[in-house]
RNA sequence: GUCCCCUUCGUCUAGCGGUUAGGACUCGGGAUUUUCAUUCCCGCAACAGGGGUUCGAUUCCCCUAGGGGACGCCA
């Protein structure tokens, strides 16, 4: 068989969403696992709309995901160029080939004329096809209305629909019309009535080409052999297939895989979840977990694995396994986010409108906890600095009292963001909140006075060591404590706890107190001696 | 309006004529962790509805309802 060949081709004209990084991974995933190759091609005919900006930013999205390019522009290769504005020639050439075989011809209808009769088929309720105006014109009728400077669009001449005299057509007349059958790896055979389809417009007036055109010419062009994208392609499916067969050129296999929608059940859009992809880099996923996710938006693997490095999809996947049925992007609360933009909102703001126990969360943090140490601190590193509590000096991956708190608070982590919510008890002064302690058994009890007046005397005597304490001393401290003051297991346990960290929960105590270090230990105690006894 | 597609626990999904309809996230309960989290058990929770076909339908066909998408000189 020959190669797999697949591409992603992307619209320079706003920035990568979901549902456009989930079509890129799938065919990343299936190039890689056929042994084939991804191609990356822009297509930026829109001269209205594209913009160097959204190119770039759709690049770097991309790049962050980590789906690398065989083919495409910085890396180049034997089909290019790869944007298409810079391939403007080719589509000249090859749409003059087909006007010269009559299989497309001029079309001087004006936009407007257009315009009109489209209302008026709607108003008739009736879909709107093109009428094939200009589809007879004579070759001197052409040259005349050239000559004039009348603008032009290339039509395809859709074969096998029915024109009356007048030029207007009958869709769905016995005998006029051509079924075209798409065979889609995911979708199944579907058929559409060329009737309904009509002559439509393969190079637009200003010479450029048009999607339907374009995607062909270069696909076939750049040897692609799969066609992955959404389904919403599908009906375009047929017009692509003619012009494959006017060209007498062999269709691509096409994989229309399923939409993906917001938690409204409505395709993805600005406001709910059409968020660009960067967002999730800015929140402090990692690629590694949110590629994870989307790949389970639409496909499962055959065994039914869930969790799976990105080198599991590589040999994993097949677009065979996708799903029809439209997933569902469930990670925003849209009911609390209602009347917001969820794509113009500040990093801060939109994390308040992400569910806390989605699925992607729990997978982010499988992939958190997965990460070696060593990547782990490099990759959170600069979530740390943005809290602004560490200081500046201690902000590195030498520091071992930071790497040894990022590395213990990683399992409560589902984003890296999250690092924010746990610093500042270690880096800022301590500051006692009330309903950690006032309503606890722990700190009513008379014994709490003397159990913390004792730790914090055996803390006294502790070397410190380096800013961090030692544990198996706390430990043995904590021991002692206990067996002076005739009190064991959880009362001996939370008391201290409370006393020495001003809170009921956290990470291990001897751990939590090492990396705290001795003067924020005793003054923590020295606060809640006071705040006990003041109470 | 026309055409196309979709419909299994709240969510992601497995299933491809015979299953106690499975898994994952969430949720509830329990165990371990002298705290929280983790981990480990257990549990709640679904075949949109109606007709066929068949000995037998979640699975195949039709209809209805609901949803989505496409009907551009946008991709």
């Amino acid at each position: 068989m020959s190669e797999v060949r697949t591409r992603f081709a992307p619209s320079p004209t706003g920035y990568l969403h979901v549902g456009g990084a989930r079509t890129a991974l799938f065919n990343y995933l299936y190039a890689r696992a056929q042994k084939g190759k991804f191609i990356l091609r822009i297509e930026d005919t829109d001269q209205a709309r594209s913009t160097e900006q959204s190119y770039h930013q759709v690049i770097d999205s991309l790049k962050w995901l980590g789906y690398e390019w065989d083919e495409g522009p910085e890396v180049g290769g034997p089909h290019g160029p790869y944007k298409q504005s810079e391939r403007l020639h080719i589509f000249k050439e090859y749409s003059e080939k087909l006007v010269a075989e009559k299989k497309a011809y001029p079309c001087f209808c004006s936009a407007d004329e257009l315009e009109r009769k489209k209302k008026q088929r709607e108003a008739m309720g009736l879909p709107y096809v093109y009428d094939g105006k200009c589809r007879n014109l004579s070759a001197e009728e052409v040259a005349e209305k050239k000559a004039q400077g009348h603008e032009h669009t290339i039509r395809f001449r859709t074969p096998a629909v029915a024109t009356d005299g007048q030029g207007t057509r009958e869709p769905g007349r016995a005998g006029a019309s051509k079924e075209v059958v798409v065979e889609d790896i995911v979708q199944g055979t579907v058929r559409f009535d060329t009737a309904l389809i009509g002559d439509f417009i393969i190079v637009k007036s200003d010479g450029f080409a048009s999607y339907n055109y374009a995607v062909v010419v270069d696909d076939h062009l750049m040897k692609i052999s799969h066609v992955i994208r959404g389904v919403g392609h599908l009906s375009n499916t047929p017009r692509q297939v003619l012009i494959y067969e006017a060209f007498g050129w062999q269709v691509p296999h096409w994989a229309h895989v399923s939409e993906i929608v917001g938690s409204d059940h409505k395709k993805l859009s600005k406001r709910h979840g059409a968020t660009p992809i960067t967002a999730f880099r800015d929140l402090g996923y990692t690629a590694r977990a949110f590629n994870n996710y989307m790949a389970l938006l639409g496909w499962s693997s055959p065994d039914g694995r869930e969790y799976m490095t990105i080198d599991e999809q590589k040999t994993l996947f097949d677009v065979a396994r996708c799903s029809k049925s439209p997933a569902m992007f469930d990670v925003f609360d849209l009911a609390k986010a209602a009347e917001v933009d969820l794509a113009q909102v500040s990093i801060g703001e939109l994390e308040t409108y992400l569910f806390p126990k989605s699925k992607l969360n729990w997978l982010s943090n499988q992939h958190i906890r997965a990460t070696n140490d060593a990547q782990f601190i490099e990759e959170i590193l600069p979530f740390v600095r943005a809290t602004a509590v560490v200081p500046e000096a201690e902000c590195n991956a030498q520091n071992a009292r930071l790497t040894g708190i990022l590395l213990s608070l990683r399992v409560y982590l589902d984003t890296l963001g999250q690092i924010k919510n746990y610093l500042a008890d270690f880096y800022l002064p301590f500051a006692p909140q009330k309903q950690n302690y006032v309503s606890s058994e722990y700190f009513n009890d008379e014994k709490f006075s003397s159990l913390a007046a004792a730790f914090k005397r055996l803390i006294e005597q502790m070397g410190d060591n380096g800013d961090t304490l030692n544990a198996e001393a706390i430990k043995d401290a904590v021991n002692q404590v206990g067996k002076e003051a005739g009190v064991k297991g959880k009362p001996l346990f939370m008391t201290l706890r409370l006393a020495s960290t001003g809170r009921l929960e956290g990470l291990e105590l001897p751990v939590y107190l090492g990396l705290l270090g001795k003067a924020r230990v005793l003054d923590r105690l020295e606060k809640m001696i006071s705040l006990k006894a003041a109470s």
